[in-house]
DNA sequence: ATCCGTGCAAAGAATTTGCATACAT
DNA sequence: ATGTATGCAAATTCTTTGCACGGAT
């Protein structure tokens, strides 16, 4: 996949500089201060091409609205509960260790992983 | 909160007892054979009481459509990216740890936890 | 009698899609 | 010239809500 147009690179390089891991309505409040004409269809095309590139990824979580993210490196998210705001952590980070241990005040996590079930490897194609 | 209309007791009762993880329309179209007047909204409103009771958990992903999980331990998802089923694993099973370090095919998989954020912690209330 | 839950249908929100036009190669 | 992407608006899909009625305590 190439980036030749404007709005898709627009909405990559705005990705890749928030930390606020927005959904698709705040990417294109963002970026329309750019692309003035630059319309919401456009911008879900484009997370959906991204995504599927492997250059943007969506937040797994219990929102009621997509969340993206520019930092497609493993990493973890603290998601808070109330105001829904969301934190990149490392793996490594001293918090996680404490939560998988259950040693940790955090309500809770989720582990979740991905890849082929068995009926799907099976399957040619 | 109490379970004493037929309608939640069912909803419930089916969560507990499928492995599917289904979403609102899959629970509707399951409890419809019992109960076969059930709206939608009630399974809506039923899904949503019982999450914030804490005796069924949304499950946190990448879906366009909720779905629900009846297990409310803490244990992990494996997601299939291609159709996705959806399976659990208990924490301490060994791809899991695999998956960690580097070691699987899994394609990947994501960590994210729940609490308050510092913002929420300092606010009263 | 009171409170809470229901069914139904309408409303709302988020996302997707069809189509004619415009841009990149 | 050909592919692909865009803007716009309509259409879909999922979820929520208002209201009058019914069931539980």
């Amino acid at each position: 996949m190439k980036n030749y147009s404007r709005q898709r690179a627009a909405i990559l390089e705005m990705l890749k500089n928030t930390k606020i891991h927005p959904c698709a309505a705040e990417i294109y409040a963002e970026v329309r201060k750019t692309i003035p004409n630059l319309s919401l269809g456009t911008v879900y095309r484009n997370l959906d091409e991204l995504e599927r590139a492997g250059k943007v990824q969506r937040v797994a979580g219990k929102f009621q609205t997509d969340r993206y993210d520019g930092d497609i490196t493993q990493h973890a998210h603290f998601i808070c509960t109330k105001c829904g705001k969301i934190e990149d952590y490392s793996l490594e980070h001293k918090l996680i260790a404490d939560i998988m241990r259950g040693r940790s005040k955090a309500t809770g996590f989720i582990l979740n992983y991905f890849g082929l079930c068995e009926d799907c490897c099976k399957e040619k194609q």
